[in-house]
DNA sequence: GACTGGCACTCGCTACCCTGGAGTGCCAGG
DNA sequence: CCTGGCACTCCAGGGTAGCGAGTGCCAGTC
């Protein structure tokens, strides 16, 4: 038996009050807020049904009701009405966002203002490597034995990697064959550069075959190894803010956890298949952070995406404002991403 | 009048048992754990002088004793013995360092060694641009008018900045720069660079004029801007084994100044002038940081100090312990850098 | 003069009880 | 199907009593 409209009403209201007051919500106190045409006697009703469903639940016999995670799929999934952002609001992001020197300062001030906009924690994903491409490739001679390869991508990201040479090399070779990879590797994808580096091996001069493989092998660890790796991370105060109810009691686990970069990177890095994702309670993977919920996109000059952000709070949070908040935000440093 | 040696011993009594048991004790107890020579009621005696001079108090009457941050700075001063690190915890250390492949893993490995092997907040800031020297600078045509600007220091930092050009170079242009640049300043310490700088630019073609300036001035810019800017955080986790007594209840204030880069830098960044530095509680400059302690040094390859690294905690912390896994760590750091 | 044992006193902590109030479930009636 | 009413449950808060740890002080001893 699907759930009528004013059942639907009901779960609505007792999510948004519980989110506005933390505290369970009663039935009195609820036709009063609401200004629902029924008495308390037959929201009563609607609530035991509800409950009976899995949508809420009581706290302690005889204590009001709040929401639990499945109601809460439901309210985002189906109740809430988005609320778009006020203009004071989309002023102080572009406020915040504008005036950015480079890669991380984006970065920073963008983690800083989803932090502070939600009130939660804010996780952003520094522009992957592998989705972006190449713009220039440089080779320094440290020594004569020891090469140092920087890599430069179109999102302004650098990376650094030292080589060490099986066979010596002079300043004249160490520029041929940085003019040789440029040629070959610049404007490719990093994702499709394993290919051309294979080709690159396979095609110098056999003079030369020990030294190249040589780069060939950092390059392509460089690619591998170190993709997506960076992150930014700020709002852990908020966690503070918390009830007693919120977290079971403790924000340690969560702590430790947003201390891990794998975690992190699993919580906002698959971003990409769905536009926007959010992750409630349990249907969280990992294990301390099944008392949260998650809100997180992908984001990118254009239509493209390069990483991904989001934020963290407790189930308990106002879904319509985060959803509107990190959807604003990415749309806003993508923006910024396309300027550069 | 001077406190005696017995009043003394009381003293590091009550530390040493207040840090274990984080309980305030009596004098009945720190005679039993002690074995001393006298009776409670003599340490009674002992203790009410010992809160007379302000160096531990009750929290209530009719409570144990608490040292006081004054006590806590006498014993650190003239009464804590170090303790040296077991031979397994060396070897933790060592396992924990090698093997890393960069800097950035450099830097995340110590703070994460930090903070597990003393169980507070760890800090390190990465090694200051300042005080390393340059190895190479990387000029990179990315248009006719666009340079970018790599530089490499000798702790293995890289630094990048694109530089707006008045007028159009070609490459031929670009590397006879690349090579009077660094000619004139591969070698030198950053912070002896800003008088050779100005000498480029006076030196210079004065066809060259122009361009050479935008450089000259991106190049300085690099240097004070960016100074010191960056840092590593972990093991905020461990804030919250805190008990009620540690941080007057609340450990947001901590978090949100944890957060204040600014903030982090003023704690680890300025050492250098002591070999190593322990604030206690309201030693500290920083108002939210009134009831942590500090530890703090200095690390570089050999004498060199290039970056600072630091623990925070409760002022009821076990500072031997913090204090020699500190400047263990430190110490290995510096053996690393000097290495690569 | 320094130390000790003893004693009265303080005070926080815990357990307990009690009561008020909010909220529920259920039932009978419209 | 909805409503008003009623009995019941249970949490929260406040007050009280007892316990125990710890203190300060004093008189006595070495």
């Amino acid at each position: 038996m699907p759930l009528d409209e004013r059942k639907l009403d009901v779960l609505r209201a007792i999510v948004e009050d519980y989110v506005a007051t933390q505290e369970p919500v009663g039935s009195r106190a609820l036709v009063e807020r609401h200004h629902m045409r029924v008495s308390a006697a037959t929201v009563r009703n609607d609530m035991a049904f509800l409950e009976d469903e899995g949508y809420i639940r009581q706290p302690h016999t005889s204590a009001g009701r709040v929401p639990t995670d499945r109601g809460y799929r439901l309210f985002v999934d189906k109740l809430s009405r988005i609320k778009p952002l006020s203009p004071a609001e989309r002023r102080a992001i572009e406020r915040f966002l504008i005036g950015a020197v480079d890669l991380d300062d984006v970065v920073h001030r963008t983690v800083r203002l989803l932090a502070q906009v939600t009130g939660q924690v804010a996780v952003v994903q520094y522009p992957s490597l592998s989705r972006s491409s190449i713009r220039h490739l440089e080779l320094v001679g440290v020594s004569t034995t020891r090469l140092l390869l920087v890599m430069i991508t179109d999102t302004g990201r650098v990376e650094q990697r030292v080589i060490e040479l099986p066979e010596t090399v002079d300043d004249t070779e160490v520029s041929a064959i940085r003019t040789v990879i440029n040629e070959k590797l610049v404007g490719k994808r990093l994702s499709e550069t394993p290919i051309h580096i294979q080709a690159l091996v396979d095609e110098v001069d056999p003079t030369r075959i020990g030294m190249m493989s040589a780069i060939a092998a950092v390059l392509l660890e460089t690619l591998i190894e170190r993709t997506d790796e960076r992150l930014a991370l700020a709002g852990t105060a908020n966690l503070t803010r918390a009830g007693v109810l919120d977290f079971h009691g403790s924000i340690r686990p969560i702590l430790e956890a947003l201390e891990e970069e794998v975690v992190l990177l699993k919580l906002i890095g698959s971003a990409g298949e769905e536009p926007l994702r959010v992750r409630i309670g349990d249907e969280n993977e990992i294990e301390h952070l099944r008392a949260t919920s998650v809100v997180s996109t992908g984001y990118g000059p254009g239509a493209t995406i390069v990483g991904g952000l989001g934020v963290l709070g407790p189930t308990r949070m106002d879904y319509p404002a985060t959803i509107s908040a990190v959807s604003a935000v990415a749309r806003y440093v993508g923006e910024m991403l396309a300027q550069a």
